[in-house]
DNA sequence: CGCTTTTGACCAGCGC
DNA sequence: GCGCTGGTCAAAAGCG
């Protein structure tokens, strides 16, 4: 459909070429900067809002399998849902960040879970997850293939508690 | 003592 | 049908 707004050519234009590379299963709803992704309030801000850094690029991942046409209609009532077992709508955001460590706080404690080395990337990619129960949100931590000063995180799903305080 | 990390193996999906 | 890549789980070790 109609993208409401592309972000600058250049951001897209980064993102675009790495997601096409990594995310290429996932559909890219659409590329976002920070300014245009805070003004979205259905956008998980309880990842935004914690994330203390400097974020260059960022892009909003949808994934569905059914199909649907609105796959952001779910976010609404995301909290204290424990029967919902069907319509799962999984946020993915891709942050971009300039950083040399690749561990940032973003004020949620993770648990790594897996890390695995990618083939078309001389660094390996980290997999984290919410430490606390209940939470379906997963974190992937890459460095970029292309500019390795460059790390890129990937959040999936919205936290149903809120942040670590 | 509890929790996180670490590494390998296993599994699933997709491509060829 | 087999192989490959990516993703997750699981057991053991390390650390606070």
């Amino acid at each position: 459909m109609s993208s409401p707004k592309f972000s600058t050519q250049q951001d897209t234009s980064e993102l675009s070429d790495y997601a096409h590379d990594q995310m290429s299963n996932f559909e890219l709803s659409e590329f976002l900067t920070f300014d245009e992704w805070v003004a979205l309030e259905d956008a998980p801000s309880s990842i935004a809002s914690g994330y203390a850094c400097n974020p260059v690029y960022r892009a909003r991942v949808v994934g569905e399998s059914g199909g649907s046409s609105s796959p952001r209609e779910e976010l609404s009532g995301g909290e204290g849902e424990e029967g919902r077992e069907k319509k799962e709508t999984k946020e993915r955001v891709a942050f971009k960040t300039k950083s040399e460590i690749e561990i940032l706080d973003d004020g949620y404690k993770w648990r790594k879970y897996g890390k695995k080395m990618m083939k078309n990337s001389p660094n390996p990619r980290n997999y984290y997850r919410c430490s606390v129960e209940g939470c379906p949100v997963k974190k992937r931590v890459e460095r970029d293939r292309d500019d390795p000063r460059y790390v890129i995180t990937t959040y999936e799903g919205i936290h149903s508690h809120h942040s670590f305080s």
